[in-house]
RNA sequence: GGGUAGGUACCGAAGUGGCCAAACGGGGCGGACUGUAAAUCCGCUGGCUUACGCCUUCAAUGGUUCGAAUCCAUUCCUGCCCA
């Protein structure tokens, strides 16, 4: 292993806040392979590239030779954490947490080294504990600690609704930590008062207190908030090459430093065109999850159907309908759009589409939801910004 | 348990008997412009219908009325204050 100052450098590149780094410091000194923990709530199938941020310095642990332990909260995501929200979340059943988490695992280990990870759920201790072990932990904390939390004072001063059971999310976090025995927890900068909540705990259990490391939270597609599946504003890791490059596109500008920095770990090239930029970024995340072929493809595709606004030459999906040559715009479309891209449109939907000049054939804008398109020959119909379908 | 204020479309928020599919703002979608960036401008934003129009929606159920998001009753839910 190599000496802990050299370990140090690496491992706080990227950091948001470490607390405190000389205690990560001291513990590297150690000499012995630390045990690091991150904890993931499958509360969807599938693993976007916020949670690459966390798994990825995790990786970077464990090519320093420590221990990974990923902590699936199967028995958390049930009640959510309410970090940064400002509802409550909705509770989800057990069996599908645990559909989601099979896929997470999978999906982490695009990132992971399998062979050096220790997966831990945490329905393993919190369903055996009873009433009472609850209620004793719960009596560790103050509840003007709990109060203390940002995401919960905002909804009190809002006149919101703070749900008893909210308040258990950061104590079970913590908990999680004495369980594990974990010497660095690693988290976005909302999991700060979580995290601490694990050192108070291990403190309370005369355990050493954990490190805590804060990442940055990455922006979702919006620009605005935290990339999130449920905020529709994410990328997932195991979408489709031509899917994550165009989402990857359609970041802001500014966002586009922190996207180097927080996934490739290095910073953005001022001198480069934002433009450019944004393609290699694109191009190398694709290749990451998929491969360098399919990321070459992704981008071609790209450029021909975006850039040069060429769709005949694009790879589009072809659409062939059932039977009549003769069809009204909107139900073409309409049957275009379930078919294909399995999107189920209402036809009022659709015809807003056409009145607002978004979709065409054979380069043609049809504008009069009434036109009736004749399909003689194959030819291209675009349906909206992004989606268009070969015909015939 | 008592008092009190509320529950309106994706969100916030008007509307308090007909002119309400419901103002306005945000968000979202589409268009123009572009670099699927930003900014700006324009349009759309319950469903069905070529259309006249019809249907469902203002927490839930029942009622009053020619007519209800609006009035009444009951129920459910939330905030605040008191106990």
């Amino acid at each position: 292993m190599i000496s802990s100052l050299e370990q140090l450098t690496p491992l706080l590149s990227g950091c948001a806040q470490v607390l405190s780094k000389d205690e990560l410091k001291a513990k590297l000194d150690l000499g012995r392979p630390l045990r690091v923990k991150l904890g993931v709530d499958p509360t969807s199938p599938d693993i976007h590239l916020g949670h690459t941020v966390g798994l990825t310095k995790l990786r970077q642990f464990q090519e320093l030779g420590h221990e990974a332990i990923l902590i699936i909260g199967d028995f958390t995501a049930m009640i959510g954490d309410p970090s940064g929200r400002s509802v409550t979340r909705p509770h989800l059943s057990h069996d599908q947490v645990m559909e989601n988490a099979k896929s997470y695992q999978t999906q982490a280990f695009k990132i992971l080294d399998p062979e050096r990870t220790t997966i831990r759920f945490n329905g393993e201790w919190f369903e055996a504990m009873g009433f009472e072990d609850v209620i004793r932990l719960n009596s560790r904390v103050t509840l003007q600690q709990m109060l203390q939390r940002e995401d919960f004072r905002d909804r009190i001063d809002r006149k919101l609704p703070v749900r008893a059971h909210e308040i258990q999310y950061p104590i079970m976090q913590g908990w999680d930590s004495v369980v594990i025995r974990a010497d660095v927890e690693l988290g976005g900068t909302d999991q700060l008062f979580n995290i601490l909540v694990g050192r108070d705990l291990q403190h309370e259990e005369h355990q050493p207190q954990q490190v805590a490391m804060m990442l940055p939270i990455l922006t979702g597609l919006d620009g605005v908030q935290k990339m999130s599946k449920s905020l529709g504003n994410a990328v997932g890791v195991a979408e489709a090459p031509g899917e994550m490059f165009g989402k990857l596109m359609s970041i802001s500008d500014e966002q586009m430093g922190d996207y180097y920095r927080l996934l490739l770990q290095e910073e953005l090239v001022a001198s480069m065109h934002p433009m450019e930029a944004k393609k290699a970024l694109a191009e190398r995340l694709t290749t990451r999850f998929h491969s360098a072929a399919e990321a070459r493809h992704a981008r071609e595709e790209f450029e021909l159907r975006f850039s040069k606004k060429n769709l005949i030459d694009a790879d589009l999906p072809t659409y062939v309908p059932p039977g009549d040559l003769s069809m009204n715009v909107i139900s073409l479309s309409c049957a275009a759009f379930k078919d294909v891209f399995g999107v189920t449109k209402s036809n009022s939907e659709i015809r807003r589409l056409v009145e607002g000049g978004s979709v065409s054939w054979r380069g043609e804008k049809v504008t009069d939801p009434k036109t009736v398109i004749t399909i003689e020959e194959p030819g291209v119909l675009k349906l909206d910004r992004r989606n268009a379908v070969r015909i015939g």
